[in-house]
DNA sequence: TATATTGTGTACTGAGCGATACACAAAACC
DNA sequence: GGTTTTGTGTATCGCTCAGTACACAATATA
């Protein structure tokens, strides 16, 4: 059927959604991404169609592969408050461990929400929709968690919002001031143990 | 000394101010600037040497005339529980007040959080600057409230960092969904109602 | 091998950007 | 009123941007 793509399409996308995650859609321009790509631009148009369609496919890409196997530690089987500790404890050393200047810092998704989501409805419904992914998977596992519920009044809903709160701060900090961003992860998991008392067996 | 400056810096500052506030500083243009403060481009570089220099102005009026009076409420004297609460209260009248397209929604710093900031040092020192204060004003008006300190362990800071976060993710989410916004600033509103009992007298 | 089909490289477009040069306008000071 | 000092308007700079035109390269099919 005539000439094959001599690239891979996985490993570009990446180099591009790193790019994207770095700086934003705005903030990078399509003579980076051909460096970054190592593709020329009549590639990246004949492949993506446009620069935006280049970005929802670094996109699409994040949510695969950054945002997903973050979020399965919260929805598989057995969830619970060790899954919320997990949770938090692998995201903490994630800040943590990258240097102060990694491309990686922080969330794509969450720096999404302060620039391209304020006026574009495609991206804020993915913005919101992994907040409330986010907040669901928490309150399920909080809910979980609870070996005393019924009765009570159900706090989940509340706490599963400050968890989830905590933790897009934590994303929203990341690259303005580490330090505190940790903190606020280190916060969420101080809460998770005062909400959920560790079994004393 | 020469002729005088024919308009009103403050309402030129303020003017360009909202343009930021509602789309950031690269999705701001200086012709649009021209327009929404009436001013040529030779006198916008006259006044304030850069567009980079109209936005430090404009981000500096946010501080004076946003920020500070809204901190004051739980800096002033007799801060305590009735503070926290008008804080987070009137915040929520603030996001639920607005239209939905309105371009104060939302904080000008929070959404520097994730453009600028992430890059430029000044942006982030202002940045991390207003969470500080946000945090320490939260503290302190912790620690008033808590009529029964000393002994116990000490729980401001977390607590601190736990209604800063739900009052910064509610900022960065103002644009993004309205709904959880204000949800979020109840979360808070309902925590400190939870850790600061009434007073039944 | 001939042909159709698809990927890639080169070179360019028009538009928009931030910034500037410079003449002119206006007001304070002598 | 003349001079100096400062603000404003017009016109344009050089540059970068996303996007495109089109020839050429490569490979699957016949």
């Amino acid at each position: 059927m005539g000439r094959l793509q001599s690239f891979d399409r996985t490993t570009v996308v990446q180099a591009a959604r790193d790019l994207f995650w770095d700086r934003g859609f705005d903030m990078v321009s399509l003579a980076e991404l051909e460096d970054a790509t190592g593709l020329r631009r009549s590639s990246i148009y004949h492949a993506f169609g446009s620069k935006r369609g280049l970005f929802d496919a670094a996109v699409e890409d994040y949510q695969v592969t950054v945002i997903r196997p973050r979020l399965r530690t919260l929805t598989g089987a057995g969830i619970g408050r060790t899954s919320l500790l997990t949770y938090f404890t692998e995201l903490r050393s994630a800040v943590a461990a990258l240097p102060e200047d990694s491309p990686r810092r922080g969330c794509l998704l969450v720096n999404c929400a302060a620039g391209l989501a304020g006026h574009d409805d495609l991206a804020r419904q993915v913005v919101d929709g992994y907040r409330s992914d986010l907040t669901t998977a928490l309150q399920d596992a909080l809910r979980a968690a609870d070996t005393l519920p019924g009765t009570r009044l159900d706090r989940a809903p509340e706490r599963a919002r400050t968890l989830a709160s905590l933790g897009l701060s934590a994303m929203l900090l990341a690259r303005v001031n580490a330090t505190e961003s940790v903190a606020l992860l280190d916060t969420a998991i101080e809460q998770i143990r005062s909400w959920l008392p560790e079994d004393t067996a």
